[in-house]
DNA sequence: GTGAAAGCGCTAACAA
DNA sequence: TTGTTAGCGCTTTCAC
């Protein structure tokens, strides 16, 4: 095979090159950095390039080194949680929004357990198959933040609470919110407000526990009691029937830390007779279009998944770019009133 | 720099090769191909490549046009329309279930229009970042098909009804569904009977009013009206509202193309006065989790989302494998039979 | 400003 | 069975 390659299959570099009348060198220069090459050679080579429709192979750029222009998310969640999450595909989304824009394109990856999480995030950096992460799901003692530290992988961390790591860190701030709920529910007269937390370790389903815990005390009451739903639909319900199933007086109301699960719980009350507001105030958290349309319609705490998203991804966009990344950026949610949390006495 | 590398970066093959007292070619045959390798050696190489924590580099596999093991994804729909999609965080969740345990991952790309979605075909295969294709919401006239075969980049058409190219294709078999559906409406003594179709153009939507319209003509009935409700809660309301301002005799039936958009109606028919299934029967398809939560529960179609992913990577991993598809692969859709479709007579 | 050449980590064809 | 060697397409010195 002779050195020119002019074949059906893809131009290279040396096509463009040829047919520009320079070196690959050149037209390496000319596209990248732009510098070394006068103008004149520049917009030549672009134009070769151009009618050629020629564009740079991912894999010799990776071989060099270069960003391949796609970042990275390695969920480690079963594949069943998926199946209705009310945060991904909105968090895919604003991802998506700000990715299409810029030729970039979205690497994903579920895995099972820490180990293989971990391989992963080593086997997909350690080749610049991705050129950094978004991080959700934050965990206690996450190992991750320290793990892409040593990696010099840049990465954003999504959802964590402010501080929890020493990344880029994009919080959903629902303390306001959260206290706001508390303060119509004690306000109508509310004395015991249960809760169904998502998840034991993650600080995003921790943090909504501590929010209402503290406006609770703020208001004088005592925090309790507390159920774990997974952040399903299922667990929700189940979780509301371990509510029911105390011993002691029950609560009137409860805050769900997310809508699906809340979503469970309404089944649940309904079929003990118990009617929403009436017989158990009801709230939950995520804002999904479903809420609104729930029976009776949802107060609940409105986060913004598909900015969390975006903002996720255009920070890390930044940062690979070379900017200095803010260490915090909060987005505010925001307490939706509708029925099922009743009217303030 | 000598040859031998020996810093703390990522080991490459050449350390492995001689830790184990071997050349690069022997590394690579006995890890690739297995042959013309002795056993000893192999292992030994086997064991180096352990020791060193040793992975091979996917830019200078892929730069020899060797499989990287990821699959392309590219979704040519609107970043909102994911907010709160049924089938595609399903969809994904099957198609990892399969790829986790096969070291691949997923490219994921949405793009905005039929242009940009073959340059990205183009582009992510042209260079082999993907190895192939699951290709998702096959429309009428749909230029996919051909540009990949073109392309030579293995694929696999995902949802669209059996025959509608000559790619594999996983079809969503809903006929009989449908048809026990509308046996059961017009058993009950439904006359008119409304669709509210997802999209005008994706092949699924169209497939399922032709099922909805073939059965109807069957049991004797006219079909009609239709709307399109993009298959959005938002816009299932919207069509739900159109079909109540018709003039003419209000069906007293209505099948919605999507669960999401059957939400959507309930809310409009609460809204009118018109109780489910007293007033206005309903049925919905997917089968949501949310359907049997709804009130009334509802009558749907239950598609199998996550089974069309893992099927639809299954039978692509196997192509890129070197096996001949099965040109098409059937799952049965099954009528879910809810409170909301209401009794036969 | 431009060309030449080395090399990124790997695979595969060819010798030995 | 093994070692040697030539690329894959690109970036990046280093000369000129």
């Amino acid at each position: 095979m002779t050195a020119g390659n002019t074949g059906r299959k893809r131009p290279t570099i040396s096509d463009v090159a040829r047919r520009a009348g320079v070196t690959k060198g050149a037209v390496s220069r000319a596209l990248n950095s732009g510098t070394g090459v006068s103008t004149g050679t520049r917009d030549r080579i672009r134009q070769a390039a151009v009618e050629l429709g020629w564009s740079p192979s991912y894999a010799a750029r990776a071989l060099n080194g270069k960003p391949l222009g796609t970042i990275g998310l390695v969920v480690r969640r079963s594949p069943e949680i998926l199946d209705f999450d009310a945060f991904f595909p909105s968090f895919l989304s604003g991802i998506e929004s700000v990715l299409s824009g810029e030729e970039h394109a979205t690497v994903i990856r579920f895995v099972p357990d820490a180990q293989t999480e971990a391989a992963t995030y080593e086997r997909l950096f350690g080749d610049r198959f991705v050129d950094g992460f978004l991080v959700t799901d934050l965990r206690v003692d996450d190992e991750r933040p320290a793990m892409l530290h040593r990696l010099g992988a840049p990465a954003v961390v999504v959802g964590a609470p402010e501080g929890s790591s020493d990344l880029p860190t994009i919080t959903n701030d629902a303390e306001e919110a959260i206290r706001g709920l508390v303060r119509r529910f004690a306000d109508a007269g509310h004395r015991r407000i249960a809760h169904v937390q998502g998840d034991r370790h993650m600080l995003h389903a921790l943090q909504r526990r501590r929010h209402w815990e503290q406006a609770m005390r703020e208001f004088g009451l005592e925090p309790g009691p507390v159920e774990y739903g997974g952040y399903t639909i299922v667990g929700g319900a189940q979780a509301t029937e371990r509510i029911l199933a105390r011993g002691g007086e029950r609560p009137t109301a409860v805050f769900y830390g997310s809508d699906l699960m809340a979503i469970g719980g309404y089944s649940v009350l309904g079929e003990s007779g118990l009617a929403i507001p009436a017989d158990m105030a009801v709230a939950g958290f995520d804002d999904i279009p479903l809420a609104s349309f729930a029976s009776p319609p949802m107060t609940t705490v409105r986060s913004k998944h598909r900015a969390l998203g975006s903002a996720g991804a255009r920070i890390l966009l930044d940062m690979l770019k070379g900017q200095e990344p803010p260490l915090s950026t909060v987005l505010t949610g925001e307490l939706c009133i509708r029925d099922s949390s009743g009217d303030p006495a």
